[in-house]
DNA sequence: TCTTGATCCTCACGCGGGGTGAGGATCTAC
DNA sequence: GTAGATCCTCACCCCGCGTGAGGATCAAGA
């Protein structure tokens, strides 16, 4: 019955432990990186927390359950002149954080659902093709920053001066329709895939022009192009290479 | 010129780095961890990577912008009979994730909100008192069950019952109007601070009768409460030190 | 052919927040 | 006295790489 030891303000570490439900190894932690040491030490050695350490411990956990970081954590509960102020600057900056991390997470999930509601719409029967959707919309997704794409989301059809940033939107929609004939397996006679290719010449050609890109790249888009009118309908291997080509022309300036 | 050694299918690191956005040293983690290892290697050990190598760097990048780990990457690529089906419950297992997560970004978010809102409302000049209230309300939350906590702030005002279940309600609620007083520093001599230490005392009597918790625990929260009793209003120590003593109670049954 | 600067290689430690032992000392209850 | 619970201190593990250190090799110009 004397087990309750804290009755004269002395815990042991497995006491504290239970009580504020934190695991022993996360005391020992807390201990060396000085966030909270025991005030004091049995002749053995044994943690002895005071009701001070305890209290610690409590705002310790509370701030840890805002996601605060426990070096953050350390200085919060270092600096003894807290005032009001640095606190509620605390709780903005964190909320912001959190802001722009759920920001992510919802971007992610609708990419994902996005992929899933594909999946169950289009005629996909190989996973390469799979793939190579997935490729695609990675690709597209890294190539515009998330304002050009929600533009482009918005109002995509009204487009006419010839601008670069026109140009650009012109060359996700072409991608966004290169990418349905891919996964609907459009066969080459069909004659939307010659104007499409054509469209996709022209684009190509406009792009290189307008930027400085090496000539290098430009052969290679062009040795790639011309593989891909050729050989239509595309494989995922032709996809994966075109976009990887892509990629290196803009990384490449 | 030549500078664009992709032309014959071979690339180094450096160059598959920048064409896919990588850095080396993760291209070198992907090797250690057998995720993706180059095709070829110079006499000298330079790592020669291939198309196809390219190909499934790109996949593995945008698998990963889905939010994956690498290992489950290099099952998902590994498998080489993946099926639509298995990656629609890939893609499905991951949106689970992802939303969970997010709920538990959102109810931290809100949380913060909470806090940051009593902070502009109430009067709460000492960052004691801040402080107090965050680990009442930290309390508050680890007590009971979310379902428990939905409940409670919707429907807080009908209960009747003598369930042990009303008890927690009405318990919750005596915390809550405790917060408050602590919030607004009510004096010992304001009446229904007596109200509330009589309604305090009751409610934690049943709660230990009603449970089988120990002597010596229910020793402890008399001592607790006859100290409070007297002392009002509360410092924060007496309220965390309360706190840790309910705690301690509830994990030791 | 030599040199030079860029690129490549392999260790190996670091981050955060602890988990999971290993091996031994110490406490507590009977 | 003894057994079982609890305590101590190492020390390595997770993930997804970043960041060097120290040395070998490559590509291009003179």
């Amino acid at each position: 019955m004397t087990e309750t030891s804290g009755a004269a303000g002395q815990w042991s570490i497995g006491e504290l432990a239970k009580a504020c439900g934190v695991t022993v190894r996360a005391l020992h932690h807390y201990d060396e990186i000085g966030l909270l040491s025991a005030g004091r030490r049995t002749a053995s050695g044994h943690r002895r927390y005071t009701e001070e350490d305890v209290r610690r411990l409590y705002r310790i956990r509370s701030l840890q359950m805002l996601g605060l970081p426990l070096a953050e954590i350390g200085v919060a509960l270092g600096t003894p002149a807290d005032d009001i102020g640095s606190l509620r600057t605390l709780l903005e900056r964190q909320l912001l954080h959190l802001s722009q991390h759920a920001e992510q997470v919802q971007a992610v999930q609708d990419r994902i659902r996005d992929l899933l509601s594909r999946i169950d719409g289009a005629t996909m029967p190989v996973p390469e093709q799979f793939m190579a959707t997935l490729e695609m919309i990675t690709m597209l997704e890294n190539y515009f920053t998330p304002e050009q794409r929600q533009e482009l989301a918005g109002r995509r059809a009204e487009l006419g001066s010839d601008s670069i940033e026109a140009a650009k939107v012109r060359w996700a929609a072409l991608v966004e329709e290169g990418l349905k004939h891919v996964e609907n397996g459009t066969r080459v006679s069909d004659p939307s895939i010659r104007e499409w290719a054509t469209a996709w010449d022209e684009i190509g050609s406009m792009f290189h022009a307008g930027e400085e890109t090496k000539a290098a790249a430009r052969s290679m888009w062009q040795d790639n192009k011309t593989a891909l009118s050729a050989d239509l309908p595309w494989t995922p291997e032709q996809l994966a290479g075109l976009m990887a080509y892509l990629q290196k022309a803009r990384t490449q300036p």
